[in-house]
DNA sequence: CTCAATATCACGGTTTTCCGTGAAAACAAA
DNA sequence: TTTGTTTTCACGGAAAACCGTGATATTGAG
């Protein structure tokens, strides 16, 4: 028999964790090292414990302090030869690319089931990466419709313009604040308007909020 | 020794599913009847099994179909002996009230530690109702900070016209299309401004985005 | 019925936004 | 180093929003 696999698991909920928990508890083949509720921690811990063997980090995108995502990045960044599976609530197309494109070994959805999860550790833990056929589905659809968004993008300084703008300061405030002149602003006015493809304030405004660029 | 008790578990993700029978499987005396991921399957299942008896229902908030929150009314209408425990992700003060009013017999977060979980649910069996001082608390403050909002209330034509502006019409396009002088909308416009407490145009395309009142 | 809220309309004046058109300097990327 | 983006500034005119200060008619609740 191998010795068996030493795995982290990070979530920030409790009752998710204590459940994988309980579920993996079962598998002979598998040792809980540790279980943390935030990413900082599963770092903090690796960097200490660096002589111990660490195969996979089990991981969920939404965490306080460091999320799956980013925590994703810093255990490839540092810890190349652990293997990572995120499992999120939600199937989001973008997280998903950037995590493939981060070089993660597997994504499932919280509404896999038991069975997929055991099979997608499996598989990343004998050196192959797991997505769902659902996952990969996603991600061919996020590539094509993200070819006819045009992908907007401002710059610092047009970003700080219009959040200003969207909190009800006036051409002439922002100028003030900003220590530039109104012709300035009212240029980066016109620039956003078209930029956006809105037709006034309102348009701006509700472009900002629904971003939420706004604290 | 007594006889276990019964339950149904409801939770739209299969892992958090399997995680919660994972855990109460190692208590002998609950037996988990059903496992189910809309409310309205659990509804279906007790409306044909009428001779079984089921103790304890556990449920999640967000469900597709029927929802936690429709899933305890409807088990507290139909089946008043059965009782029933709610598990969230998060902590909604709107919805723990409404939960409270009709009766549901605990509340807790999938924050809360396994420990936590047993004990509202041995708890409820015993005949108590279990509310964490967290979400007590969440409930206190939820009282209070409702009566110090004023509740801003906008009429029907008011509210028509907020839409409008906040879809980047002008005040001469929105008279247009309502058949009115300019003028009256104008007024709108005035009235709106002192109403909300904003100052101008973003300022009131921010309430109405915030509000969810553009689809 | 009465009173308050709602809905409608009006005008003149000020401020702000919007539009077109242009351009120079700084900077980063190729 | 050339090229593209970003940041900065300028002017004049038109359009729209904002402000104050009204008024009248309808309507719904008490």
């Amino acid at each position: 028999m191998n010795t068996p696999f030493s795995i982290i698991i990070a979530d920030d909920h409790s009752m998710f964790l204590d459940g994988l928990t309980s579920i993996l508890a079962e598998e002979k083949s598998i040792n809980i090292i540790l279980t943390a509720k935030t990413g900082t921690q599963v770092l903090k811990y690796l960097r200490i414990n660096t002589d111990e063997k660490i195969d996979l980090v089990i991981t969920d995108i939404n965490m306080p302090e460091m999320d799956g995502v980013e925590l994703n990045a810093a255990i490839k960044a540092e810890f190349p030869k652990i293997k990572t599976l995120v499992v999120s609530m939600l199937e989001d197309a973008k997280k998903i690319k950037i995590l493939t494109e981060a070089n993660a070994n597997g994504y499932i959805s919280k509404n896999a089931e038991k069975a997929e999860l055991l099979k997608a550790i499996k598989s990343i833990l004998e050196g192959q990466n797991y997505f769902s056929p659902r996952i990969k589905q996603i991600l061919m659809e996020a590539m094509f419709s993200a070819k006819s968004e045009p992908e907007i993008s401002l710059s610092k300084r047009e970003t700080e313009v219009l959040k200003l703008i969207a909190q009800e300061f006036t051409t002439q405030e922002i100028a003030d604040q900003l220590f530039l002149s109104k012709h300035t602003i009212e240029s980066y006015r016109k620039n956003l308007i078209s930029k956006l493809g809105v037709r006034n304030l309102a348009g701006l405004t509700r472009y900002a909020v629904e971003k939420g660029m706004l604290e």
